[in-house]
DNA sequence: ACATCAAGCCAC
DNA sequence: AAACGTGGCTTGATGT
């Protein structure tokens, strides 16, 4: 059952079934109590089909209604446009129906900042829709849906396509969700993390104690001040005491010999830290309640879009939720009572690679809790360098010691090489790839001018290194997406604040109360199966899972 | 004053 | 070891 939904503005709005004859247009005064009763009314719950995720779902999160499933138009239509390689195109439901109807294509809307569910209950705001005023907005996602359904149906593999949009828009309610709930994080901890590393917090603009002394000391050992966060400085300092290097990356750094640089090394270390993820982040990014124990207790609020990398990756934004780094990771904890459930896929794009190129050798590799270390033996080398070769493949390096590892990984894994060579060549040629469930890589622009001229063959390259990568990438997304849907059903009901908490690429957090967390680890556990036969059906390939419950994000 | 770019480092 | 994929973010430098 499929129920197609939108909001007045005002709290209410219109419902429609769509089974095979759509049924009557039904109003509707309070939204989230007709949604909550049709998601438990019949044996299984239905499918709502909305214009996009963000349009209606963090009203309804906010009154307290989760759904099961949902067809996201929006979402939904980005992909088919990217089937047929019109990446560029606008989306939105507007965008859609002015296409169905030879109408002028209106401009995606621009999602404010930290609208995710920082911003203030909006009511089911009706006013960014892309509809011309006075269209009836219901009839129009009815039809835009009835037509993506059509679209769909006419691809080579339907059944795929059906799978990515469908685990594509329980994306859309998981990342919702997710920004409702709130990464707990511990401000005190924070600062304690802080402080041990910076010293006491400094005045706002002021660099902190430990950052000073660096500084001061630098200046010392250069012979005159310097301000190291300045690259071009730095520059010129290094030619002045008779060092002189093309760019002041670490590593470039680290191949000089003289007393400042283990001191500018660790400046830059520490002051990245305090730049990014200092007080300043902490002030801006994690609101504060007390605790029940007077602990002070916070929640990082990530606003994530979906699909918001080509590849299929998340992407947020405000904040840098996929970039957390492992020095603060500490101050995420769990509520009293609650833990951590951390779930982290390891090795998860080889062996993506192994399944979706059918490569035995490798297949039986990925088989292994540590794929790495079988390659290792395969290859007749450390692990390390094994490490090396695969990721080689993946992403085209060349430089170095690649080479002959890469040799012998097209000998050892023929059909895996094959898979991602091909893919390159494909780039190389300007054309574009397709995951596992078709999501499609965009086409380079200008690409006849790119490639005629001086620099092309390298364009040439970049392009292929792209796609190369894309086809593992963009699958490695898939079965996230796909384990996130999967466990994101199989999670028993939780207080507020309880379920997914965080993701990234290839890790969830769920924040559970300390009694549901054999649940919940089961629910992981089961999740990870039914994506792997989802995905790939039978295949020696294994996707481990390493699960920690723990109060403490830093513990592994 | 503000916008944009390049450099650099963080994450996966 | 160091140029190899996807991103976000902050800073200083440069341009309008």
């Amino acid at each position: 059952m499929r129920i197609a939904v939108v909001a007045d503005g005002e709290g209410g709005g219109w419902l429609q079934e769509l089974d095979a004859v759509p049924g009557p247009v039904r109003r509707v005064a309070d939204l989230a109590a007709a949604v909550r009763a049709a998601e438990h009314a019949g044996p299984e719950p239905p499918r709502w089909v909305w214009s996009a995720g963000e349009d209606v779902y963090p009203d309804l999160v906010r009154a307290g209604v989760r759904v099961s499933r949902c067809h996201d138009a929006a979402l939904t239509e980005a992909l088919l446009l990217g089937h047929q390689v019109r990446h560029r195109e606008a989306h939105s439901l507007g965008a859609a129906w002015a296409r169905l109807h030879g109408l002028p294509v209106p401009a995606d809307p621009v999602r404010p900042l930290g609208e995710g569910a920082a911003a203030q209950p909006a009511l089911f705001e009706a006013d960014r829709s892309t509809l011309p005023p006075g269209t009836d907005r219901l009839a129009a996602l009815v039809e835009v849906h009835g037509d993506q359904l059509r679209r769909i149906a006419d691809l080579p593999d339907p059944g795929r396509m059906r799978l990515l949009t469908a685990v594509e828009s329980a994306g859309g309610l998981a990342a919702t969700e997710m920004s409702h709930d709130g990464l707990p994080w511990r401000p005190d901890v924070h600062d304690r993390i802080l402080t041990d590393i910076l010293g006491s917090r400094p005045p706002a603009g002021r660099r902190p104690p430990v950052l000073a002394d660096l500084a001061a000391r630098i200046g010392d050992a250069v012979g005159r001040e310097v301000n190291p966060d300045s690259p071009a400085q730095v520059l010129k300092a290094m030619a002045w005491i008779g060092h002189p290097v093309e760019s002041t990356r670490s590593w470039v750094l680290e191949q000089v010999d003289h007393p400042v640089v283990p001191l500018l090394l660790r400046y830059k270390e520490l002051s990245r830290l305090h730049s990014a993820n200092g007080w300043a982040w902490l002030e801006t990014w994690v609101g504060e309640r007390p605790g029940p124990r007077g602990e002070r207790l916070g929640r990082f609020r990530p606003d994530y879009v979906v699909g918001g990398v080509v590849s299929g990756r998340w992407a947020t934004r405000g904040g840098g939720a996929l970039q957390i780094p492992k020095s603060v990771r500490g101050a995420v904890r769990s509520d009293p009572g609650w833990v951590l459930v951390r779930a982290d896929a390891g090795q998860l794009e080889p062996r993506v690679l192994a399944a979706v190129s059918g490569d035995d050798a490798l297949a039986a590799a990925a088989a292994e809790e540590d794929l790495y270390a079988r390659l290792a033996v395969h290859v007749g080398g450390d692990r390390e360098r094994a490490k090396i070769g695969m990721l080689s493949a993946m992403y085209g390096q060349t430089s170095g010691d690649a080479a002959p590892l890469l040799a012998t990984m097209r000998r050892l894994y023929p059909r895996a090489l094959d898979h991602v060579d091909s893919a390159a060549r494909t780039g190389e040629g300007g054309g574009v790839v397709r995951s596992w469930l078709g999501r499609t890589s965009p086409a380079p622009d200008d690409w006849a001018a790119a490639v005629s001229g001086p620099g092309g063959d390298r364009r040439r390259r970049a392009h292929g290194r792209f796609t190369r990568n894309f086809v593992v990438q963009a699958t490695a997304a898939e079965w996230a997406l796909v384990l996130l849907a999967a466990l994101r059903r199989r999670l028993p009901d939780m207080p507020e604040g309880g379920g997914i908490v965080f993701f990234v690429h290839d890790e969830v957090v769920l924040h559970v109360p300390a009694e549901l967390a054999d649940e919940a680890v089961r629910a992981v556990a089961d999740a990870e199966a039914q994506t792997r036969t989802t995905l790939f059906g039978e295949t020696p390939v294994r996707f481990p899972l390493a699960t920690v419950v723990t109060d403490n994000y830093a513990h592994l």
